[in-house]
RNA sequence: GGGCCUGUGGCUCAGGCGGUUAGAGCGCACGGCUGAUAACCGUGAGGUCUCCGGUUCGAAUCCGGACGGGCCCA
């Protein structure tokens, strides 16, 4: 037995209660098991641990939810295996403001073993409140265990990775210049570096031309810092470059700046006159000697004695902006340091990692690089080399963990040649199938063909550490691929050992040459971590079985910032490990941003919570909410209002939900087992919205086979909403209230509980809750069924249901009852109140013949006494030829007398007019003949008659108000009003009442008696009287002026 | 500065093989309905389809450019 359903949809219970009952009863497990279709192997990409989920992970892992609930309910074996990010950076920082730690030295002080366990711990806790958050919203995965980046397991799966591309030879130790973050004391990768508006100073300064007097080099930098290390001058060889005299101040000197841009740096460096002597391509450029500008504060610079430094070399690099020269410092930038290798300059390092100036900096000494900028510029000042100093705001690096300004520093670090698998990467690139498709043609492809080596070390401490140890002696190197190798071949094993720092430090390995290998003290670069999860999630290498049935993923989806990110990383590691893109298909989703479409933001202060959502409109709404919003793909703007509609469309849902419990429970009705033998009981608004249903599963079949979520998750708000509410419902509402065992009842429930049923079942995978609640009670209270609606399997499409034409015919219907309805409107006339008559008029005979159909539909809809169907060659018979004077004859004709002619003319009747022409008329006592040359006719409705038009066609519908009509309009006035005062006394659906009437109105009471037994049998009434009004309730009401009191009174209970 | 994506009524989105008056929902105004009811339905107002140029008989749609937004890169 089905309960009745008394309360409004109220997610927050509903949710809570669904929870429990999924927790408690594993339902999550229960629901992947058992199912005989593919294999459909997912993998989670991890979430870096923070302890906060916001939106657009909550979107990220929703779509996933849904996708692995959609596969599943089609049969498929899953794999829900979650993941966490949870080594690196973010996590050290938080442990070092945990403890107030400066720098990397007070972490040393602290001890690595404590450092190390507090961000073990760290990890742990914030992995366990994001749990809580994404299970909040129903997010099914296997949480008990998800794979977690900082295991020994998973370390081991990056060791073997690492050792792999040892065994390739793709591992390189080497110095590049990277993004170092001088207070993180460690180099960081691209993705790590955040962009910001920063202020710095913008400066010309003036480098002198060895032995000739008052020649200069200009160049323009915004990072004076990095003069003290300059090496070299660099220009573009095919650009032109002029040597000009310029005066300021009196003097002149020679300046050698590009011939495009020097008018606007002289400008701006307020030289009175100029004028060009000589120009040069950059290529005769090359090999002119300068001074370093700051030779006499740097004792470093003074004593190189390299006679390739200080030389102007032409670069394609080069750009031509500003002066068309640039200054090169090989210790601080990427290009630069390619000149330099390929020149064969010298590297001199005058920054150290914490970003100060070391020994042999001169006055410098020990300052941080961006304090001395001022000091430099003043020395160049003093020096006469400043040509300009300003300041100029633009985008510059930040470390993305504790917002220190980044600096380019050229160190030691370790390599994986990605260079070299650039080729067969991008090649890889086309086997995946993408959605968008131009995510990967396009943007993926544009970023893997521009791949640079990829620097996996880092001089940090959380993190999995580089399995490579290094002879002391000879300097051999071992790159170790698990635990179990390190065990076996290191000198002394500790008994339990942990793959993190500082235990792994302490390992050291014999080596042939008679020395000892020790650990290189770096981490890996946790893009690395994640980028293994493919195999890592099946524990490969140590396990192969599950890798050998699984490997590569099906799916996966992330956002697209992870372009660069975890779709390349992968790549990148599996071609290291297998030569092959570990993963098949790839829904790249975009970003969730505020109502303005900006980007949300703490500082800005748009930022929303999931919580938040949830706290108001529940999970169910705030899943559909996004997962219906846009395209996956596209960028997400997110809306309250819309948020809201979702609440309202799955209160509708409710509503039709309640509806069927209370009725079918009233009833005590209970399905057929097998529904479809009693298609010839079906009447042709049940054929029709179950042929809707098939259309639907079609529909959505097809949208999330090709993660269209949006789509299918639209297409089934909209068929809760205007077929199966807005329309189904509607016209089976009558056949409900028989009272009785009928059978149109009967089959109206069984098609109302075939279509919810399914529907239920459908929406699962988008509003898990909702579906569970409402399954619990319908379905499971009729059918020995399964515990749980994310058991079942998607509904079958049943072909014998499906009716497309049907369906059109049924969509012309709706827009004739909508028509008609505009027409009642137009004059005023309620739908109450029947109406005499309508006639549909249609421009295509077949429609007229297919709609015949649903004529009772039309004629109950409309609320219609009759109703008549005209094909296009037929004419309604009540149009009234109107006569329209043609004045541009009658005016010639009737000179002064025209106007009163044609006035009497449009006055005349016009079906006698037409009939009897040339006719007669009289104005002001003379007598004019009107001829069919002076007049036409247009043919308009009669008033009586309202008008509208459909697509297809026209209604006209008959407003006339006689006696009988009068009547029924009354007593449903008099319906309306007494099922009022029944809401008012919370009577129940199928308690009877007395009805007691007193009014003055003579039609009023006329109406009552003729409309007795519809009242009574309407409002449940056991006796309607005329008398005096009295009872548990009695009210004045006023229909159409007339006074009526009614008095109700309760026969059940008190 | 470059690549990819995006720009349609006040708001959120459809449409987008070029072809009569560009569609929904929300909001607004007016009206209706009333045992699914602290819901629901209809009608109306509201759009130079971001702008400029081109192709074409015809452009929201195709092409080029500009501007705004997002992501990525420099």
């Amino acid at each position: 037995m089905i309960e009745k359903v008394a309360e409004d949809y109220n997610p927050e219970e509903i949710e809570a209660k669904v929870r429990d009952f999924w927790e408690s009863n594993d339902i999550r497990k229960k629901s992947r098991k058992d199912r005989d279709g593919d294999n459909f192997y997912f993998v989670d990409g991890p979430p870096y641990t923070t302890g906060k989920i916001h939106l657009g992970t909550t979107w990220n892992k929703i779509i996933k939810d849904s996708v692995l609930r959609y596969r599943t309910l089609k049969g498929d074996q899953v794999s829900d295996t979650p993941g966490w990010d949870m080594h690196g950076l973010p996590i050290e920082v938080k442990v070092e403001k945990k403890f107030d730690f400066e720098d990397k030295r007070e972490i040393e002080e602290f001890g690595l073993e404590n450092f190390v366990d507090e961000c073990k711990n760290f990890a742990r806790d914030f992995k366990d409140q994001m749990t809580e958050q994404f299970k909040e919203f129903g997010s099914w995965f296997n949480w008990k265990d998800p794979y977690m980046t900082m295991t020994d397991d998973y370390i081991e799966s990056v060791w073997w990775t690492l050792k792999r591309s040892e065994e390739r030879d793709l591992l390189e130790r080497g110095v590049r210049v990277n993004n170092w973050c001088p207070r993180c004391e460690t180099a960081i990768a691209d993705s790590e570096v955040e962009y910001d508006e920063i202020s710095d100073p913008s400066i010309y300064v003036k480098f002198p031309i060895q032995g000739k007097e008052d020649t200069y080099l200009v160049i323009w930098t915004t990072t004076p810092w990095t003069i003290p290390s300059n090496l070299a001058v660099g220009v573009h060889p095919d650009h032109e470059y002029s040597i000009l005299s310029a005066k300021k101040n009196g003097e002149t000197e020679k300046l050698i700046l590009s011939s495009d841009l020097y008018q606007k740096v002289l400008e701006e460096t307020d030289y009175s006159k100029f004028e060009v002597e000589e120009t040069k391509k950059g290529r005769e450029l090359e090999g002119m000697g300068y001074l370093h500008p700051l030779r006499e504060e740097i004792p470093k610079q003074r004593d190189l004695e390299d006679d390739k430094v200080h030389k102007v070399y032409a670069e394609d690099f080069v750009s031509v902006e500003k002066t068309g020269l640039v200054h090169m410092a090989p210790s601080h930038g990427e290009e630069d340091y390619k000149v330099g290798k390929k020149r064969n300059l010298p590297l001199i390092k005058l920054v150290n990692e914490s970003g100060r100036y070391i020994d042999g900096s001169g006055k410098y000494e020990s300052s941080y690089v961006r304090d001395a900028n001022q000091d430099i510029i003043n020395d160049l000042d003093k020096n006469g080399l400043l040509l300009k100093s300003d300041e100029i705001t633009h985008r510059y690096g930040f470390c993305w963990r504790c917002d220190t300004p980044i600096i380019y520093l050229a160190t030691r670090q370790w390599f994986i040649n990605v260079t070299e698998l650039k080729e067969e990467m991008v090649e890889e690139v086309d086997s995946v199938d993408w959605k968008p498709s131009w995510a990967g043609e396009s943007r993926f492809k544009d970023w893997v063909s521009n791949a640079k080596d990829w620097c996996i070390s880092r001089q940090r401490f959380w993190g999995t550490p580089l399995p490579v140890w290094i002879c002391k002696e000879c300097g051999k190197r071992e790159v170790l691929g698990s635990k179990k190798e390190l065990e076996s071949k290191a000198i002394e094993a500790p008994d339990e050992l942990e793959l993190h720092r500082p235990y792994v430090d302490k390992v050291k390995l014999n080596c042939e040459c008679g020395g000892q290998k020790e650990r290189v003290k770096d981490v890996m670069d946790v893009w690395m971590d994640s980028a293994c999860a493919s195999w890592a999630t099946l524990n490969f290498p140590r396990e192969k079985t599950e890798f050998e049935e699984l490997w590569p993923a099906d799916f996966i989806t992330e956002g697209h910032d992870q372009t660069r990110g975890w779709f390349y990383s992968q790549l990148g590691a599996g071609t290291i490990a297998f030569d092959q893109i570990p993963y098949k298909s790839v829904l790249m989703h975009g970003f969730v941003l505020d109502e303005d479409g900006r980007k949300m933001s703490k500082s800005v202060g748009n930022v929303v919570q999931p919580g938040e959502i949830i706290d108001r409109f529940g999970s169910d709404t705030m899943r559909l909410y996004l997962l219906s919003a846009c395209a996956p793909w596209e960028d997400l703007k997110f809306s309250w209002n819309e948020c809201e509609n979702v609440r309202r469309t799955l209160n509708v849902f409710w509503n039709v939900y309640k509806f069927a419990c209370t009725y079918m429970s009233i009833d005590d009705f209970i399905p057929e087992k097998e529904p479809q033998n009693n298609i010839d009981k079906l009447k042709i608004e049940d054929k029709w919205i179950l042929s809707r249903l098939q259309s639907l599963k079609q529909d959505i079949t097809d949208y999330l086979d090709n993660y269209q979520i949006h789509d299918a998750t639209r297409k089934i708000s909209d068929f809760i909403l205007e077929d199966l509410s807005r329309w189904y419902v509607r016209l089976i509402r009558d056949r409900t209230w028989i009272e009785s065992h009928d059978q149109s009842k009967l089959t109206a429930y069984e098609t109302l509980y075939e279509v919810l049923k399914e529907t239920i079942i459908l929406i699962s995978p988008f509003t898990p809750f909702l579906s569970e609640e409402m399954y619990s009670n319908l379905v499971k209270g009729f059918e020995d069924s399964l515990e749980s609606v994310h058991m079942e399997k998607f509904p079958s499409y049943k072909s014998n249901l499906h009716n497309p034409e049907l369906e059109e015919d049924m969509d012309l219907t709706r827009k004739i009852v909508e028509s008609a309805s505009h027409a009642r409107q137009k004059e005023e006339m309620k739908l109450r109140w029947p109406v005499k008559e309508i006639t549909v008029s249609f421009e295509q005979e077949d429609k007229k013949e297919r709609i015949k159909k649903l004529n009772r539909i039309l004629k109950d809809q409309i609320n219609t006494k009759k109703i008549n169907l005209l094909g296009p060659k037929e004419e309604f018979n009540e149009l009234v030829p109107k006569p329209s004077p043609k004045m541009e004859k009658i005016g010639p004709k009737f000179k002064s007398n025209a106007e009163k002619i044609m006035q009497k003319i449009k006055e005349t009747d016009g079906t006698k007019l037409k009939g009897n022409l040339p006719h007669e008329i009289e104005v002001e006592g003379k007598k004019y003949t009107i001829t069919d040359e002076l007049v036409e006719f247009k043919k308009t409705t009669p008033e009586y008659i309202s008008e509208s038009n459909f697509n297809g066609g026209k209604v006209y519908v008959n407003i006339k108000i006689d006696k009988e009509i009068q009547l029924e309009g009354y007593a449903r006035e008099i319906t309306r009003r007494i099922q009022q005062m029944r809401k008012e006394l919370n009577l129940n659906i199928e308690e009877d009442i007395n009805v007691f009437i007193e009014t003055n109105d003579q039609k009023l009471k006329n109406a009552i008696r003729e409309w007795n037994n519809y009242i009574s049998h309407e409002t449940r009434a056991k006796n309607l009287k005329l008398n005096e009004a009295k009872g548990n309730l009695v009210k004045e009401w006023e229909i159409e002026d007339k006074n009526i009191e009614i008095g109700l009174n309760k026969l059940n209970g008190d």
